[in-house]
DNA sequence: AATGAATGAGGATTCATTCAT
DNA sequence: AATGAATGAATCCTCATTCAT
């Protein structure tokens, strides 16, 4: 495709990304059907196909949009907190925040799971670089002696995105009622006490990410 | 339905169900047709609706069938296990081993998050089941000052139905590679010191509920 | 077929054209499934294709069994009748009665209008029997000068065939509220006006019915 | 449904209904697949459910049409008659031509009689507002002396329904071999003597409908 | 005779995608 | 860019009939 697009045209695309994304939000990815997403944004069912190549095309953009935001969400989350401890607990907080906000990321989960075609494989790499970085954090905390190190990092990164993610789905499924904030914080302590080693003052990086958050809110 | 049937009947009933089952596992549950269902059990299409009113019915009733053995698996699990983190830690292992088992279960996942049909709701019905008992589980512990007081029951236990859940998916997916034993014991201990009262000792529950464990295996 | 039947097999089989009967009177031929037969009369499905062929062939011996009353109950409502329009009423008011009786007939309606195939044209046997009686009568009316010659015999039995037909189909349907009876008399009063010969006067032909059939039934 | 239609579309959606309705003529309502229809309009299968709901709902579609029709042209064939039973001549003259015409409508037959559905209550509304009429009518001439007013003039109306119908049911079947214009004298006359109160001139009524029909066509 | 099981040819409908304008 | 129309593979489910015991 690359079809080169004029302002208007861009305007349209994003349109029907975000029609698209509300409607994966409410059914899921296999539930919402192309006309359901032209009909949403009031337009011709042949345009849909203008803008993209396919149903899986849009949807990888979709979700390579979330990947890029999440990123960066992560990265302001984590400016000025050091620990990997406070790190952990000021990525979560912003991991829920996001995933929270962005309930068309759910559609990933029916995706996910699916045989290993080029479409999942390329779809489950949202998940894989946020399992890699936690990893990398785990490892700083297991060295430096904060997070237990009688469990394999890349596992425990794996139980910490498993937590949020889940929750999240919980969540938006009617199962926990919570507002988002309070949900945040409870998978937060939740997953830092899980890994804290023994002795560790959990309540300590949780004084530290929030600090961090409240100094950047307030600049 | 409710048909009386002949052994050979119920024989082959339980064929249907468990090439069903596979068959979930493998692809998930819309990936799975009616067709590749008989075909994969060697039988003629119109059979399956001998035995089963439709495709959502034949679900149900392998769901429902789950919901019994992972409940009877829970109650031998928790034999000789007294203290609230305890019995969390013994129930964990076991959730995440009879998930490892019965991987059609991650089928569930498709469909739970959809629209709120009767099908849904009553597919829900194991999720909610499983947290309910978490949930009680931990305000026993909060009560005798094991468990943290500091979040609410019912967000917890769902968090760690979140993990254990999530975390066996992401090994179904290969992107976790570890032996279903090591992924029990680093979920167990996640969700241990997760909700653990500070000052607790998660290990003491591990003990406790290893040695119940052995004691039962032993017998 | 033409299996032979022990006393047993052949209360079996009247059970099961029974039946259907009901259930042709109920739903129409074609809405009719076997299974609807053999549940109804509580058999297991395979029995039926041990007393019918097949469907058709257990329809075919339904009408051919009303063919055959039909014919016997008009031959004795004539009984003592004599004037072809007398002969008319008399057979009309019968036909209603036999027709409201034996409701399944209405079943042929739905397989008669269908293209030619073999059954189609034994099941049409019925009416064209039917019609050929009526058609001779009428010939005869007219012979004497009692009925209208301004019309084509031939028709004018088809047209007094497709008033009593249908006319006890709208009373099936729920389309005229009115005691057998009742219908049968405004049809045969219907049909006979509606072919005697001007000057006739119809109420004798009525008179001379309806005193036959006194006679009739106090014998 | 309810789109909004291209002239091309509109073109399109007529086609089809033509098809089905030559299609329902020949083999009925449920002999007729949605494939016979879209292969006899040369089109593929998807397009039916662009242009209808289902097969029901282009049924619906059909009659609907049939129904508005039949009542023009009987309010047309009624201009200028005043008797009732003139009336009741002339409106069965139009009512045989019409029904001869439109051979879908016996399709009409094998539904109506089928199980209180709403399908089927919708499409039997098209008989019962031509019996309501026809039931006004004899009130009419029951008052005015010229019709026999020994019968319920509702059952009246339906036998004289029923004559038409099934009259033209048989010819169409093969059963009565007359030309259309020979049937609908015969069937009108039929009708018109069947009610005529004794005494009347049915043969006046046969006068002045023809009158006016010979009058409008030379117009 | 009788039963429950098994077969497989349909038939209706859905929906992503392509096409002509 | 935009539209409405058109395509056809896919999929669920039905049901008359046959089969093995």
């Amino acid at each position: 495709m690359e079809r080169r697009l004029t302002r208007q045209g861009e305007a349209r695309k994003a349109e029907l990304l975000a029609h698209a994304a509300r409607l994966f939000a409410e059914r899921g990815y296999q539930q919402t059907r192309v006309i359901d997403i032209v009909r949403s944004a009031g337009v011709a069912k042949g345009l849909f196909y203008w803008y993209f190549d396919n149903k899986d095309a849009l949807f990888r953009e979709l979700i390579g949009e979330m990947r890029e935001r999440l990123r960066a969400e992560q990265t302001v989350a984590l400016v000025g907190v050091g620990s990997p401890l406070g790190r952990l607990f000021a990525g979560t907080l912003a991991s829920v925040r996001f995933l929270a906000a962005h309930r068309e990321l759910y559609a990933l989960m029916q995706i996910e799971g699916q045989t290993g075609d080029a479409f999942t494989d390329e779809l489950r790499e949202t998940t894989t670089a946020h399992a890699r970085d936690t990893g990398t954090l785990i490892e700083a905390g297991q060295a430096d002696g904060t997070i237990r190190a009688d469990d394999d990092p890349t596992t425990l990164a794996h139980a910490v995105l498993a937590t949020v993610i889940h929750l999240v789905y919980f969540q938006r499924t009617g199962r926990v009622e919570e507002s988002v904030d309070g949900l945040a914080t409870t998978a937060a302590r939740f997953v830092t006490h899980a890994i804290a080693a023994t002795g560790q003052d959990a309540h300590a990086a949780e004084r530290e990410a929030m600090g961090a958050f409240v100094a950047m809110a307030t600049n």
